[in-house]
DNA sequence: CAGTTAATAACACGCCCGTGCTATTTAAAA
DNA sequence: TTTTAAATAGCACGGGCGTGTTATTAACTG
């Protein structure tokens, strides 16, 4: 219903039809539509990161680092039907959220930029951080805190160009985009050369 | 009435009596609620094309070459809040060109992508197009292209986070990941550095 | 001036919606 | 078995909506 219709047509009446119920039983778990809406926020967030968290952490494909990097990323792109509804549902949930802003903040972002840190951390030649809550925490290295928001933002702009532009942005033009950005990460042990003439 | 309640909250009655008219007044030009909304669309891309098309062609102040491209983007970017206005008017427009398909394929993309791929152009030391409609042409430097898709993709980025996650992207963010990654842009003459071991 | 068309208004019908309220069935508890 | 609470169903009210139809006013034309 909310691929079909977005978070405001979950209403009380279509979900109690759609499953075979009538809207006073319905309504007896759900007392408002708000009541309604606001679990369907929580079960949906909490499905999404069910289903994404495992993918990014299956074992790799050999290949050079930025390859490996690259594998990863993909992962989190709408690049199928299957992700593509997904990455729909989710940015559902993110403007009904815009607009009903929750009582605690949204946690979604920070999962997402931990990821990126731990690509360019190893990226960077450190050593990756196992303990997951440790990623959440920024890196001591400046260079990594900066490129992982950078890559974090590009892969946001590549999802939003799948999302709303397929016939412009496809599966095969992402790839090259992506590994040139990663290629363009500075190794380590560089960090002043930017600022020599 | 798009700002507040979405382009599905764009109905007959509603504009009928914020305009101050009666609703079959209003059907005498409008005989659908589809065709409402479509020239709401049009108009609404139509205003926006005006209001920003001349913002990126102002005399631009003095600086390294990284930071006029980097004015010229950030102008582009919801920054304050009439420009989150307008970025709010706009993806609204998006989303519901994406249930409802036009016939003709949008333009907003192309403009774009023709303004990124000037700024390249410039960074990489060519002349830059004098013709706009020129500009809408694949540059000749396959490098220009890549790049061009790789400001593109990330100023979506940049657009996305600052409209979701304001509290975690802000204007002062943005600055020096904007110039990390314009830094980033290879010049020209080193198209095969990547080549070499 | 009369006549014709555009412009504006008003109403009615049917549909979907949230919600309050009251029955009826089911299940558990005493 | 009786009692009690939970679970399910159904109905009714008011409201917003799209849309078709008809009436009324304005403007233009001959």
């Amino acid at each position: 219903m909310i691929l079909r219709e977005g978070l405001a047509g979950v209403t009380v009446r279509g979900v109690a039809a759609e499953a075979g119920w009538s809207t006073g039983s319905l309504r007896h778990y759900f007392k408002n539509q708000h009541e309604l809406q606001a679990y369907v926020v929580q079960a949906t967030t909490d499905t999404l990161r069910r289903r994404v968290l495992p993918r990014v952490q299956r074992p790799r494909t050999a290949g050079s680092v930025v390859e490996g990097i690259a594998a990863i990323v993909q992962e989190m792109l709408p690049l199928d039907a299957e992700r593509r509804e997904e990455y729909a549902l989710w940015s559902a949930v993110v403007e009904w959220e815009r607009q009903h802003p929750p009582e605690g903040g949204s946690t979604a972002w920070n999962d997402q930029r931990a990821l990126y840190r731990q690509c360019i951390t190893f990226m960077r030649g450190y050593e990756p951080v196992r303990d997951p809550d440790q990623a959440t925490l920024p890196h001591p290295d400046d260079q990594v805190e900066l490129w992982a928001a950078i890559l974090h933002t590009f892969v946001d702009g590549l999802a939003s160009q799948l999302m709303n532009t397929p016939g412009e942005m496809s599966a095969d033009t992402v790839a090259p985009l992506l590994r040139s950005l990663l290629e363009a990460v500075p190794p380590a042990g560089l960090d002043r050369r930017a600022h020599q003439p």
